[in-house]
DNA sequence: ACTATTTGGTCAAGCAGATTGACTATCGGA
DNA sequence: TCCGATAGTCAATCTGCTTGACCAAATAGT
């Protein structure tokens, strides 16, 4: 084992906290300034067909209690609705709003802005094969990171 | 740019937390099971000559005060002493004890147990490549990720 | 069909780790 | 020698999350 890959861990996290620190940012500055990156997790798993207060809890590795509270913060700034869930009564499926659509198209255009020096640094051959070791090396687990 | 870049986020995280959860797991194992990933950014900052509460806070990009707490707590469950500085008597030198030490050389070998499956996936060569590549693109901002 | 258990969600209270604000002691330059 | 800046702590507060209790609807067992 290499001695110098012990610091893998510092850059790896250095590297993580600056693209979200940076798409936060462009999330903020195109007028979204009442979210935070933890808000982002969870657009992440709404938008396609939405999803129930569990499955959002368990993407965000919370409680459903913590879910269901910021579904309520979420629903309060306009960024989802919860409505009838067509299989489950008990259930409430949660949607985002255009609002909320419009929110993840911004996120996407700030992630690309982030990463585009990024592939200027690298050469974009080196940043997809950066890419390609990630995907092999990352456990499909949960992402929120409490520490 | 690449469509599929676009779950690079995704990947540096899963990936960074895969990281921080083993080592935190390895250390855990290792007899130090009342500490959190948190004291391991503070005992990186610590390891070597100290520094002052204030470095700390810097460090951990949080407040003196929330410094200064975490410094009380090490200091109670053993791990780091509280001593006068040598040229400032308003400061006070956080340093390592034994066990402080003792924590951050199981923190070491913890990480390199996370690392070698690392190895022995990617093979030497391309992890030795990914840190190279990471080198470039990390900012050396703070790390202490608190989304 | 009828009851019992499980599951989805909310309400309420409490905790942990951070913040802001106020204060003391010391440093260092005019 | 004074006076503003800096190191650190004490105290109060805030926020996001947890645990615990609970209701309503779904599902399983008989």
């Amino acid at each position: 084992m290499d001695r110098d890959l012990l610091d893998l861990p510092v850059l790896l996290l250095s590297a993580a906290r600056a693209l979200v620190d940076g798409i936060d940012a462009g999330v903020r500055a195109r007028g979204f300034a009442d979210l935070r990156p933890a808000h982002g997790f969870a657009f992440a798993r709404l938008a396609g067909d939405g999803a129930t207060v569990g499955q959002l809890a368990e993407h965000l590795d919370v409680t459903k209690q913590a879910a269901s509270q910021m579904v309520e913060e979420l629903v309060t700034k306009g960024y989802v609705t919860r409505g009838p869930h067509p299989q489950d009564a008990r259930a409430r499926l949660i949607v985002l709003t255009p609002k909320g659509w419009a929110c993840t198209r911004a996120a996407d255009e700030a992630a690309a802005e982030v990463l585009r020096p990024w592939a200027d640094t690298l050469g974009p051959q080196r940043l997809a094969a950066l890419r390609a070791d990630l995907s092999r090396l990352a456990t499909p687990g949960r992402l929120r990171p409490t520490w």
